[in-house]
DNA sequence: GGATTAGTATGACCGCCAGTCACGACATTA
DNA sequence: TAATGTCGTGACTGGCGGTCATACTAATCC
């Protein structure tokens, strides 16, 4: 539910930029066999990566637990890090989008959409923890280069469909439209990402973040939580 | 101008804990001598780290650029993230706090500190980036194993006072007393970090986030800013 | 001052792993 | 069957973080 950028996913798949992480040599037109053996390995690769971490995983222990020869997944995706963009994406995109929400919360307005997401969210991670994990991991465990990547692909597609979100609070006239849509986008995407990465660090990664986190006092917290981003964003 | 946690920093170098990355095995009074070489590193390693970020750095290079012998540097600093560490630390203590603006700054309030900040913040950056774009790295470009040691160290330090200066916002009747103070701090940093780095990202590291920023127009980007966050958190 | 010892410096060496590539297996076409 | 392109493979390499036996220096003692 967070991202930062434009709402630019107009089709899909659109092509990728090349990229030293994205070297993409592949046939144009790969054939469903090789497809789903490349599904295949980036879906064994979230799981490794969300299990050791990014600098911790080991390509060749990946391939061993696959059956398939390293240098084949290099073929595939150039290099570790294009393997991780890859799993990545696909964590990202698993992720709902801000309405995609039942359509009786949708009607209840843009404030309620968010607090059912973020009562949500703790669920959703308890019940498929991997791509959360994978996301954690691309915010703040790669280097500076991946990560650079990993932006122009939140900026192109806004897997959370943030800035239709904020366009529909606008028009609803819940969120102020005396302030550049984009800063507000940006504002909400900032926030919403570290106040869940603080709500479900401690499933992900215990000690990442600073913890006064009492579980019972989520609920609280997450009042609290919107009442200040309404203060912000919100009339 | 960002930190997380808790204003603990109560007396001068109190213990940082023992992990991996500290493993501290000096004398407990290492003499002058050693304290010099030891700062001596950490400058060349802060600005080697800057230069390079933090996978692309040598250790070797780094060593034989101080004419310094490898295994020293991992006897004072036990591992390559262990140095980095400290170079994050020196960068980020060497950054001001919010209070420690011009006395006629800090008489006009909450959150013209803020702006006095926010509009300084470029200049500073350009008279010396290095520490910068240091902190930048560890905020982004680092595993999640380092990004937790430097959440601890931002927890425990609290070094741009961002628990004080909430704490004189309150008092002014400047910031709301509505909301647990540790959220306000949290929110205060989340934002502040992620405006500052966009704003500054592009002479760090140009691409690294996304950039509708024109430079001319960041004085307005400011002041949209600052509305924003008094809607959030002020009155 | 010489001897003993503890603390400090060194760089050759090791283990590890991302990334390569020559070769083999296989499919497709002629 | 031969020829040609595609895909898969895993032994190999390069380079770097980290170690450690040895050398060196400084402090301490008789």
């Amino acid at each position: 539910m967070t991202a930062s950028g434009h709402d630019l996913r107009s089709h899909q798949r659109m092509k990728t930029p090349r990229s030293v992480l994205n070297p993409d040599v592949r046939t144009p037109n790969p054939g469903p066999r090789l497809e789903a053996k490349r599904a295949r390995i980036v879906d064994a690769a979230l799981r490794h990566f969300a299990e050791h971490g990014y600098h911790a995983a080991r390509i060749e222990d990946l391939s061993a637990q696959l059956g398939v020869a390293k240098g084949s997944i290099f073929q595939y995706f150039g290099s570790k890090g294009g393997l991780f963009l890859e799993a990545y994406k696909k964590a990202v995109r698993s992720f709902p989008a801000y309405l995609d929400c039942p359509s009786q919360i949708r009607e209840k307005g843009f404030f309620e959409i968010l607090r059912y997401w973020l009562l949500r969210t703790e669920r959703l991670v308890r019940e498929d923890w991997i791509p959360y994990r994978v996301a954690l991991l691309g915010n703040y465990g790669v280097d500076l280069a991946l990560k650079r990547e990993i932006n122009r692909f939140l900026l192109a597609e806004d897997p959370y469909g943030s800035t239709a979100f904020v366009r529909l609070g606008i028009a609803r006239g819940e969120v102020r439209s005396d302030i550049d849509a984009p800063l507000i986008v940006s504002i909400l995407d900032w926030t919403m990402e570290r106040f869940q990465d603080a709500l479900l660090t401690e499933e992900l990664d215990p000690g990442l973040f600073p913890h006064p986190a009492d579980p019972a006092k989520n609920q609280a917290r997450i009042n609290q939580f919107l009442l200040v981003l309404r203060g912000a964003i919100g009339i």
